[in-house]
DNA sequence: TTTTCCCGCCATGTG
DNA sequence: CACATGGCGGGAAAA
């Protein structure tokens, strides 16, 4: 249990230092710790005790991960390793979940929905391939923007309601079914809440999604910046197009004041949230736009640096270089993933996209590798 | 000062 | 009941 250092109140040395303490730190050894070909299931208290920090701690980024795929509760104190091959699916349920939520949207729609959860059937199998159950397309946990309570609300839903793991999911929610490409954890706050911000239950929600937004840079999905003109800060969605991947887990080059590549929205005025224009089509096969003018640059940048060696991590499902014939399987590897992920997403589309988001991934990881001594062991 | 956001109390859920 | 989860907000370290 304890042991290393530790804070002690009153020392006279050991700056305590509170950027060591930081949640997005706890998640990237968190995922140097367990992203290995041999890993499948995550223990709580393993990670606790390996890692360092109080159980508390461990569920914060446990729930923002399972929200993005990576994880998923498999029982008490466990879960299941899904790997980073999981985010591009997940992001894709969000958002086609958020764009059904959006145009069901009215005047007053609350009506609670629908909800009970999915079974989820245990399907428990033992070792191995194991089953996945992603094959309903809606159903989940919804219920998402403007939650309009004010009656008694299930109690019990009324938890879920406030939940990390949902709120994560409502901010990716924005950045994913809307064009806002940028937002500050201020206006993100005010339209998650939906109604009246008091400014106690805005601080609150904002604590929260701090703490999101530090997980979910840790892993490079967003990046914080600020708005184009004004000094405010906020964060902007780097998602699937793969923007800077290499660059930004870098961020040592601090000399240039002028490195912003190239904000090609023009107008980012964070009014018009919703109610602007959504491509209320569900199901639409038209894939996020690429190449709008992004990411060019990078893509050659990525392409030089093509001889990935991973360190003393790589992505699950890669094994280390070794024999030839491995290297063959590893490229279909991610593809088999794919579909074993989301049968029904066979399309070309998703296919490219995920081949993609997994090329990026690895030279990220391998950024992140060589660039943070995970102090883990 | 304001912005960030860590810490851990303690309500709630589960077995 | 004990133990697992995880809201929630005080308050102190960074801008």
């Amino acid at each position: 249990m304890a042991s290393s250092s530790d804070p002690p109140p009153s020392s006279r040395h050991h700056t305590y230092d509170r950027k060591q303490k930081s949640l997005g730190l706890l998640c990237t050894n968190f995922l140097s710790l367990y992203n290995r070909d041999d890993v499948r299931v995550v223990g709580l208290d393993d990670a606790a005790g390996r890692l360092g920090v109080e159980r508390r701690r461990i569920y914060d980024i446990v729930n923002v991960l399972e929200s993005i795929g990576v994880l998923q509760r498999k029982a008490k104190n466990q879960y299941t390793w899904k790997g980073f091959g999981a985010i591009p699916v997940a992001l894709q349920e969000l958002k086609e979940e958020g764009l059904w939520q959006n145009s069901q949207e009215g005047g007053n729609e609350d009506t609670k929905v629908s909800d009970e959860e999915d079974e989820d059937e245990s399907l428990s199998q033992p070792t191995g391939s194991q089953g996945e159950s992603l094959s309903q397309p809606t159903g989940s946990q919804n219920d998402i923007l403007n939650p309009n309570s004010a009656f008694p609300r299930s109690l019990k839903n009324d938890r879920r309601e406030k939940s990390l793991a949902l709120l994560t999911q409502n901010f990716v929610k924005l950045f994913v079914c809307s064009n806002l490409e940028m937002i500050s954890l201020d206006d993100a706050a005010r339209l998650l809440l939906g109604d009246a911000y008091n400014s106690s239950t805005m601080r609150t929600k904002v604590r929260r999604l701090y703490d999101i937004a530090n997980v979910l840079t840790s892993m490079n999905l967003i990046e914080k910046t600020h708005t184009t003109d004004t000094r405010k800060p906020a964060f902007r969605w780097l998602g699937l197009k793969g923007k800077t991947w290499n660059e930004a887990s870098l961020s040592r080059k601090r000399a240039f004041g002028n490195d912003v590549t190239n904000i090609s929205f023009g107008r980012n005025r964070t009014d018009s949230f919703m109610g602007g224009d959504f491509s209320q089509n569900l199901k639409k096969q038209k894939t996020m736009e690429n190449d709008s003018g992004l990411c060019q640059d990078d893509k050659n940048n990525m392409k030089q640096k093509q001889s990935y060696q991973f360190g003393p991590f790589a992505p699950a499902y890669v094994s280390k270089a070794g024999t030839s014939e491995n290297k063959v399987k590893q490229v279909h590897d991610w593809e088999s993933l794919a579909t074993e992920h989301c049968p029904q997403y066979q399309n070309q589309a998703l296919k490219e996209l995920y081949s993609h988001y997994m090329e990026a991934w690895k030279s990220w990881y391998s950024e992140v590798a060589g660039k943070r001594s995970t102090q883990v062991l």
